[in-house]
DNA sequence: TCATCGCCTGAACGATCGTTTAATATACTG
DNA sequence: CAGTATATTAAACGATCGTTCAGGCGATGA
């Protein structure tokens, strides 16, 4: 797996390796042997460099979740702020998508941040939409956020049946490809510009809405 | 764990066992000793009633597959066709929308045969609403569709950020508590209603799309 | 030159894994 | 009732796991 003109130090190839590793078994389904032998190591290195597989994972992490912080603002500037599946393009040979997307349902503390943080970034890039006046206003403005940022990483999570079902792999630059990646854009966008319901359907669905709210919370009116 | 009244079969206290862990754990993370002891049976009587651990992870996929076709017609039927998490309420004591979230990432034949079901349901429940005026009609009717299901499944999928970040656990029977469940559902009722982007937004934001669609097209007929 | 120190390896250890086996209890059948 | 199939267990096997350990290699500094 290593190649001679490999200049990365052995701790970073163990940790490079580790995230291929992670990201496409799992951290319980992945062996300190087979990253070891991904990196051209011995098990034994694994461990005098991270001390333990717990830790390595979170190097892992830590590692992942700064290497998204340092490109997520390239992608909030070019314009695609509202699909934060934009900002995880794989770096380099590092399979960051894919590592996020395992990592986002095994857990992790530093994971979990990371989205809160994203999470904070999709507030504030859709308060300067408003400003802007290409964005509508909301009463919601942190639960729209944060449902917007939910749907992009569940996608991107999901991106195995992205693929089967759209025929787009998100976890790749979209950029590259405009024409194929459309089947995945073309409808997200429409959402996005004009919802689906028609407006009978949504004052119908608000009122069956609140009616049941106020049946466990009475006295609060209607804006 | 088990109980004395417990009627069911051995094999389904460890079918059921199984989910359990499954669901938590994963399936490299879980183990046949943890499950037997969860059912209340030797290791060796779960491998004689399912003959391996993959044996016993595929009869689990197909059951929860099977529970789920059986009550994602009532979620359709209740007008929440939007939201395929409302198909997928914990049945009994079973964690199946867990379970389902996990299996969605770590890959099962069964899972996604289930997920493409539910896009075809998807699908119906749309055209109907078109048909009915409720739903407004899109060019494309299969990727809107199939997104709307994505995300509805990803939200699923990360239902500890869901939790963490909004406060509701989308797993849980939301119609129980409409009040604590409005934080997760009022905006995507928002989004699906009237979308985020301006008419102004949405034109821009197409055209350039467009633009950069013809520029690869018409580079590929240059060269 | 030699002692030192960090990088690294190969072998081994104990634990735990999935699975097998032999044996026993229970239920069904004729 | 005898006989056979099924349900179930305890114990053990081999493989593999994460980790430890003793030592070799190569650069560095006095």
């Amino acid at each position: 797996m290593r190649s001679s003109d490999d200049t990365r130090t052995a701790a970073a190839r163990i940790r490079d390796a580790a995230i291929v590793e992670f990201a496409a078994n799992g951290v319980t389904g992945s062996t300190i042997r087979k990253i070891a032998a991904g990196a051209g190591v011995s098990p034994g290195l694994v461990i005098h460099h991270f001390g333990s597989k717990d830790q390595l994972r979170v190097a892992c992490d830590e590692y992942i979740a700064e290497l998204i912080r340092d490109v997520k603002g390239d992608a909030m500037a070019s314009g695609s702020g509202f699909d934060v599946t934009a900002a995880f393009r794989e770096v380099g040979d590092i399979p960051a998508a894919k590592y996020l997307a395992r990592t986002l349902v095994d857990g992790s503390p530093h994971v979990a941040e990371l989205v809160d943080e994203l999470v904070g970034d999709a507030v504030k890039y859709v308060a300067t939409g408003v400003e802007a006046g290409m964005i509508k206003p909301t009463e919601h403005e942190w639960g729209r956020a944060a449902i917007m940022t939910i749907w992009g990483l569940g996608a991107l999570v999901l991106h195995e049946h992205v693929e089967r079902l759209i025929g787009v792999d998100i976890t790749a630059d979209l950029s590259e490809n405009p024409t194929a990646a459309s089947a995945y854009i073309a409808p997200v966008l429409e959402i996005y510009g004009q919802g689906i319901f028609t407006e009978a359907t949504l004052q119908q669905m608000q009122e069956a809405f609140v009616d049941a709210s106020t049946e466990i919370n009475q006295g609060k009116e209607t804006a």
